[in-house]
DNA sequence: ATGACATTTGCAAAATGA
């Protein structure tokens, strides 16, 4: 029935974003994600891995195809696809030679462009690592604004590490000086979405309170001291086509969780 | 707050993250 169902298209696509926090670390979590919730894409950050450390065969096994991009302790992105091998469009982010961090990955599955896209965190706040981010944020909007003129559906999905508004995050006082909500990465990510990207997550939930991260540390998990970092941004024909979205939060509270849980939108077919 | 907590590298303690 679900072959049937695939066949003609008649079931929604589970896209989703996942910032692992190391593949090694999570595999078993990985694995019982995609037995249980059976997405039909997965967009994977931190993986953390060398290429050649990446766990290609278990993946496999799980019934998933994938592409990987990946870089030795830290960084690194991959997109796995249900019962289908993505084909790669895009393996790094264009517009500066001397950026060897990992961290975008492009690819088409399923007659949707999808991109696993890892944010740079871009703290402490002023310095280089935040010239960096707001750079980056830059390039991928050009990156986007091609997208955009190809007039397809596409997804962009992964850790921003941006927090778009005061009401995704706990408390604004709490991160005020922090890389992730400052006005400049605010307006960057503003500027992204005003090309004409609809934000899948904040369109499920127009009033905020929705987390995707929560820390490790000061029992963040425990009090639901959390904010929303992880984002899906829709092309308008892939919004055309959105039929709900959400968090998987139960995993964060699981043994051995990354400090992320699963964010996902359903598009129809 | 030079903090907490976790992962990777590599085998101690530093780098990185958010």
């Amino acid at each position: 029935m679900r072959l049937w169902h695939q066949f003609f298209g008649l079931t929604a696509l589970k896209i989703v974003t996942y910032n692992v926090n190391g593949i090694k670390a999570r595999l078993p979590r990985l694995l019982e994600y995609l037995a249980e919730q059976k997405p039909d894409v997965v967009c994977l950050q931190e993986i953390k891995s060398a290429d050649d450390g990446f766990p290609a065969d278990d993946i496999r096994e799980a019934g998933y195809g994938a592409l990987w991009h990946g870089q030795k302790g830290f960084n690194g992105v991959a997109i796995l696809a249900r019962d289908a091998e993505p084909v790669e469009r895009h393996r790094g982010l264009g517009g500066d030679p001397e950026d060897d961090h990992s961290r975008y990955l492009e690819a088409e599955v399923n007659g949707v462009v999808v991109a696993s896209i890892y944010l740079p965190n871009g703290n402490p706040v002023p310095g280089p690592k935040f010239d960096y981010k707001l750079r980056w944020i830059g390039r991928l909007t050009e990156r986007a604004r091609d997208l955009l003129a190809e007039e397809r559906p596409v997804v962009l999905a992964g850790d921003y590490n941006v927090i778009p508004n005061d009401d995704d995050v706990f408390s604004v006082r709490a991160m005020q000086d922090d890389a992730l909500m400052q006005p400049q990465s605010r307006a960057g990510f503003r500027a992204l979405l005003a090309q004409g990207w609809t934000d899948a997550l904040r369109t499920q939930a127009p009033g905020g309170g929705v987390w995707t991260f929560w820390d490790y540390q000061a029992g963040a998990w425990r009090r639901d001291a959390g904010f929303r970092i992880d984002h899906l941004l829709l092309s308008p024909i892939a919004a055309d086509r959105f039929a709900g979205a959400g968090v998987d939060k139960e995993y964060r509270g699981r043994e051995k969780a990354s400090d992320h849980a699963p964010t996902w939108v359903r598009l129809r077919p």
